[in-house]
DNA sequence: CGGTATCCCCGTCGATACTG
DNA sequence: CAGTATCGACGGGGATACCG
């Protein structure tokens, strides 16, 4: 890993596991159930596979995660040790969700937004048979300008070209605006009362949306007054 | 800071604050109560001088840390978004304690040790009037064999060169032992009854001395299995 | 899908010295 | 006590290409 520190200090012999650049989302990104390595890579697509690579050897060396090879199916699976990081990822993520100031337009990332939702989306509460959402950012450039969720009886997924079939739902909005409602800053009613999203389709389906749609794990924090600047 | 991740995630934007080498321990010293540069020193030895500044400039423009200058008196104090940086902190020492394997010969810090000591001591459990404790670590090289806790009716001091005061109590054992012991892994009177501890000085001063040497902040984590290698 | 290999730059960090 | 100044190396990590 890093550098040690020399301390016998357990936050230190702790931190020179986890102070490495990219080490904490990946353990995140464990934590939130993707088990392969290209999952992985879409929740950190900044990271290069290479480092996520090297990344990977070293929390399995260090005991926090195993690698599972099952002929050609290879998963990560968190270790008991690495299990109970999830109480540190939780803790950061509430101290950052309570805070910190308001996001920078380089943290918005449609894809990243798309396939977080795609990873909390309450099956038993979707329609029954396949939906077909379209998400439009007008502001976007063409080429992110609209995606797909299509949930399927057993899986969702996410698509930034057409995938073909009939949609059901649109819904337009700006980047940020969804990506606040989705980290919990203002509900999606507030939103839509500001006309700053607006859904089309059926009343029923518009009505169950944000039933399935559940958001971000931190979106229940008690906020802070969000000063810290990042 | 490190660069950004691109990630609107809380657990990404606070990592973006807290990633970077030594961050963290500096947040731990702060959260143990120190407040002057030199006292912040002491617990970071490893750390230069100048980083340490940096690092603090970082936490300042943050706002996880105010600089309040009084004449010539300078106390890094945290502001109420870093006192809550606590659970963190503690979250990630009580994963630590639980997981991380014996620490190495490398980790063990007599100076470290005692600075530690010195700031849990619970002062209104100190016999009154002036109590000096010797420790001797006789396998360490001379200049860290021996060394001094003078506990004052108001304040303590850890000398690593003969006070002159005259000594009340002499405790002889190995630096790795009190490590032990100070980090919870196995009982002061364990160690005694295993004799890699030996206490001399009069008997009330001796029953006394496991009162008010408090352990260490993780000393009563529960214990895993010890698995993760670092 | 599941990774490795390589290359090179730039920034971090460590070391040391020095100052008000 | 409370820091700054300087400087060099080293290696982390970003980019890209490629393989099984």
């Amino acid at each position: 890993m890093g550098t040690a520190y020399g301390q016998f200090c357990p936050v230190a012999k702790a931190m020179e596991l986890l102070d490495e650049r990219w080490t904490m989302l990946l353990v995140r990104e464990l934590v939130m159930g993707s088990e392969h390595f290209n999952d992985l890579r879409r929740g950190l697509p900044r990271m290069s596979p290479s480092l996520l690579s090297k990344r990977l050897q070293q929390l399995v060396r260090a005991g926090i995660v195993e690698k599972r090879v099952d002929g050609t199916d290879v998963r990560y699976l968190l270790t008991p040790a690495g299990e109970e990081l999830r109480p540190v990822v939780e803790a950061v993520g509430a101290w950052g969700a309570r805070w910190i100031g308001e996001i920078g337009d380089r943290d918005l990332d449609p894809k990243l937004l798309l396939w977080d939702m795609r990873r909390n989306i309450v099956e038993e509460a979707t329609p029954p048979g396949r939906t077909v959402v379209e998400l439009r950012f007008p502001e976007l450039r063409a080429s992110q300008r609209r995606w797909w969720l299509v949930i399927g009886p057993d899986e969702v997924d996410v698509c930034d070209d057409d995938p073909g079939h009939e949609v059901d739902l649109v819904v337009t909005t700006s980047l940020r605006t969804l990506t606040q409602v989705w980290m919990g800053l203002g509900t999606w009613d507030q939103a839509r009362g500001a006309g700053q999203i607006t859904v089309d389709g059926p009343a029923a389906l518009r009505r169950a949306l944000p039933g399935w749609l559940a958001l971000s794990t931190f979106a229940h924090v008690e906020r802070g007054p969000h000063v810290v600047r990042v």
